[in-house]
DNA sequence: GTCTATACTTCGATAGAC
DNA sequence: GTCTATCGAAGTATAGAC
């Protein structure tokens, strides 16, 4: 199986280099044709429009994002450790990978268009699941005493911290993220302790 | 002076609606021109092109965004009090206005291009500095030993955590957004004193 | 499944009358 | 300053041959 080639990966890694490249506004049907070098009316053929090409961009790259955040934060390290591999995925891996470029445009469509807000909420979610249950972990094994409002407030601390760092540093502006990156980690060190201990 | 109609803000006005309703890709020389009552050709006797109009939205909002937010960290009060002050034009008022939406889809295109980006990190910048001057100048008032890389940290926190809020809360996701604010106002009394004292 | 060809709409921008 | 009329390019989508 297989020799065939599979056109909505052409066509889906083609949105995605559109998206990272030049934006939403680019991603149509003929250029996105262009892009994967194949013909357009293969783009209605295999996707029917082109709101149905951006979901299925938002599903694949939602997943791989969830996938490497939850891989960052598991294992039984300190939370500074794992915060930090969680850390350097995000401004190092992901920014070559082009995630959150895609991210934003997909986030900003996503305004104006509720079928595509429907499918990122659920995403969204996850996310901010995946870092309240590192912390509410780390507590309970740390004999931290963290209430859950307060659980629920740095994961949401966290996880809209770095959408704002996503968005200034694709705009180039990185004033006060390398500080803020080190008080982070000194305080999840003054507060659940470091690697060594 | 004056009895002339200012085509320009009618533009402008109209500019900011429709990016608000729609979004940018409705902000085109037409729908504008309709939404504004006025003739196309306007558009481009005025302006000349579309990206101009973007660009005096930009100018518009960004001072009046600008302005907000330095008159609510104004005045002798304790910090959590303008800064409360500041939260309530966020979450409020800025919301009424449509300025984290119009802000939001500004940021989008300016990813993609150049000269619109040129235009927002300085304004990015000065926001910055409204949170560490008034931050800074806390910690001297009060006596609390604050360090520079910590005033940064702090400011920096305090910026893209309101960036992530906006996107949330646009797009109807508002899992502890109010743990986050009772959160931080703790932290803010914890450390400079509350409005009591 | 893939292609060409085409229908139809909307875009930015300009020319020229008033 | 404002209007109508129009150009050429680009958009989505479909029909029908292969």
């Amino acid at each position: 199986m297989g020799v065939r080639p599979d056109r909505k990966k052409q066509l889906v890694d083609a949105a995605e280099r559109l998206l990272i490249t030049e934006g939403a506004a680019a991603v149509t049907t003929r250029r996105l044709a262009a892009e994967a070098g194949l013909n357009q009316a293969l783009v209605h053929y295999h996707f029917g429009s082109m709101a149905d090409v951006l979901v299925a961009v938002l599903d694949r790259v939602g997943d791989q994002y969830a996938a490497g955040v939850a891989a960052a934060f598991a294992g039984e390290e300190p939370l500074v450790a794992r915060w930090r591999r969680h850390r350097d995925l995000l401004i190092g891996d992901a920014r070559a990978r082009g995630w959150p470029k895609i991210w934003l445009e997909l986030c900003t469509l996503a305004l104006n268009q509720p079928a595509l807000r429907e499918r990122l909420a659920p995403r969204l979610d996850a996310l901010r699941s995946t870092f309240a249950d590192a912390v509410r972990g780390e507590a309970a094994r740390r004999g931290v005493p963290l209430s859950e409002d307060e659980v629920c407030a740095v994961a949401t601390l966290w996880g809209t911290a770095v959408e704002g760092l996503f968005v200034e540093q694709l705009l180039g502006y990185e004033r006060g993220h390398r500080e803020l990156l080190a008080f982070l980690e000194a305080r999840l060190t003054a507060v659940f302790g470091g690697a060594g201990e």
